[in-house]
DNA sequence: GCGCTTCAGTAACGCGCGTTAATTACCTAC
DNA sequence: GTAGGTAATTAACGCGCGTTACTGAAGCGC
């Protein structure tokens, strides 16, 4: 197996120029005089070769590594139970595909963040970063900031400045709460989607609370717990909810990942949908509107999320500042079978 | 911003040394005789310096990425909608962590399927890939087994020599499928996962068929369909069977995603499961258990799969011929509440 | 014929590091 | 005192490419 490495010398020799030549008409370099001739042969000499630049070397010449990172706090459990990441990564994948960049995915252990998000960059790996359901207590974040390192944040941090892409999810839960409301509900309870040191849960909370204040219901907190992203914490929460003795006739669940377990415990508390209870959730996950019945639900547009914030990036690494710092998208509620009037 | 970059050599010159002796001691280089008093102080200076190392710059001069890949050759819509993608991201990131390594995804277009896999590695972004969900049809596999690339396919193709992780689809199927029998079920139909181009499906398929036949039950090709991964096409599938016409006590779901739709069909169509009919999913993701009944289902270990395909990958780059060309991991049937004895 | 501009192409440096072969200093043995 | 050996360190090359500054050659007006 003569594995002989194709360079750019080899299609230089062949095409009869210099290795420099090669480069400005492989790389389309505009402002630069050569006769299409000479393109030609470069060209021909090239595919003839099956030449593939190392990309590697390229990195190094040119001191971009054409690649971007997908940055993830969570433990490798929360990732792989982690029903939107398929979302996300396909939506990266589309924008990373049409530039030619490459996509890498990093889980960074909270123990080293502070060193980690840095080193990524630094070391050359990527030229920017996508964070990942990032944590209010993220100190490293901070660093960020200042370190002008590309970065965009899939979510929002209130005492943050780096640029994010998010939807509005305080009022997103409201216009969710408020539709329970508007359906007769006052004893409404709350899941929150995850604990509330990510940054969305605390939002989502907010969010029911709006709705209720507006409306004049008082705020108990007994109605709220918080959940950890699976459905078995939903379950669990759920549960706690309903042997806690607090009544309700519907609930936020902040999350259909989460209310995949909240339905079983409903069921196993002989709970009916939505006759005895009305649920609604966030995300719209494909499996929600499958669910029994149907599930009403915040529709968040994943995909659109991960492509804009890759989008944007883009822009952040061509040091063109994008015109707005915060992108927000709209979420939608879509109205299943899932909540009754009462 | 002062970015002012810090290279080896500046650690050098802290440290009073050569170039030559930082890498040497950064990079443990065995065999070589450096005393520790210049160790420490070499140590000391890339602390004091906070010295990174240019991951490009060592890539470069070593000829090893310290990456690996993991190829999909799916569309986005289906990355999207890949309820295991998690779960193997997941597995692949634990062990990659551990061996320092990077992991990049990157998904290929069906038409340029033959240059892709080789440009990867050739380009020298990755070191090695795992494929996932590999075609049938994917003449380009071949060309891989011959570049003697390190590669290791997650899922196995008949024809194909290349290093393999996989459970026994077949074997699995059957196990399924016999379980059914031993209830009383003679009528039982098939929903595959995926269209038969991809090797798991007409795998799972053929292990139906074998517990058909060992049991004496005439195979019958209108019992069988076959779905496009997402719970839509489960939808469809099942409606397509009930409008066929064809009687079924029971139905072998090749995958528990597919499982979603099916169960929603049959909920249109007024039948209870188990009553009025049993099913039996595949994969046991995290829904099957809270689902509604809970479905009884074929556990697929994807996480272990993942970790162990990056295990397998991680020796061939070390040259080191595994013991093992195939793996199989087992499978496990979990039987919860979807079926009933008829 | 002379300066001036445009065109076509190249030599040479640098990116930051791994690695080999060579060098120096210092012992030891006879 | 010299050959030989070991420990400690480094000079120098190469990885494959991007890029800048420079060189000729050709055209052009006067």
């Amino acid at each position: 197996m003569s594995e002989k490495r194709i360079t750019s010398q080899d299609v230089a020799d062949m095409a009869g120029v210099s290795r420099t030549t090669v480069s400005l008409v492989l790389n389309n370099v505009q402002g630069v005089n050569i006769s299409e001739n000479t393109r030609q042969r470069v060209r021909e000499a090239a595919e003839k070769l099956g030449y593939i630049p190392n990309a590697t070397a390229q990195a190094l010449a040119s001191r971009r590594a054409r690649a971007i990172g997908l940055i993830m706090t969570r433990s490798p459990h929360h990732i792989a139970s982690d029903t939107f990441l398929p979302q996300i990564i396909g939506g990266l994948l589309e924008v990373v595909r049409e530039n030619k960049l490459r996509l890498l995915i990093e889980s960074v252990k909270v123990e080293h963040q502070d060193r980690a998000y840095l080193e990524l960059v630094r070391a050359k790996h990527i030229d920017g970063m996508i964070l990942l359901t990032p944590r209010i207590d993220d100190t490293a974040l901070k660093k960020l900031e200042d370190a002008d390192v590309p970065a965009v944040l899939m979510g929002r941090l209130n005492n943050s400045n780096l640029y994010s892409v998010d939807v509005d999810n305080r009022r997103s839960a409201k216009m969710a709460v408020n539709y329970l409301i508007e359906l007769g509900h006052k004893n409404i309870a709350c899941i929150a989607n995850a604990p509330s040191s990510y940054s969305a849960a605390p939002d989502r909370v907010a969010g029911y609370k709006d709705a209720l204040l507006e409306a004049g219901i008082p705020f108990n907190e007994n109605l709220v717990r918080y959940a950890d992203f699976d459905p078995q914490s939903g379950f669990e929460s759920m549960q706690n909810l309903l042997t806690s003795g607090v009544k309700f006739t519907a609930a936020f669940i902040a999350s259909d990942n989460v209310a995949i377990g909240v339905k079983s415990a409903l069921r196993k508390a002989n709970l009916k949908i939505p006759d005895d209870i009305s649920i609604i959730g966030f995300d719209d996950i494909p499996w929600a509107q499958y669910s029994d019945p149907p599930l009403t639900t915040v529709r968040l547009p994943a995909e659109e999320l991960a492509s804009e914030a890759c989008m944007m990036l883009l822009g952040l690494m061509k040091s063109s500042t994008p015109d707005k710092r915060h992108v927000v998208l709209n979420t939608e509620l879509v109205v299943r079978k899932s909540c009754m009037a009462i």
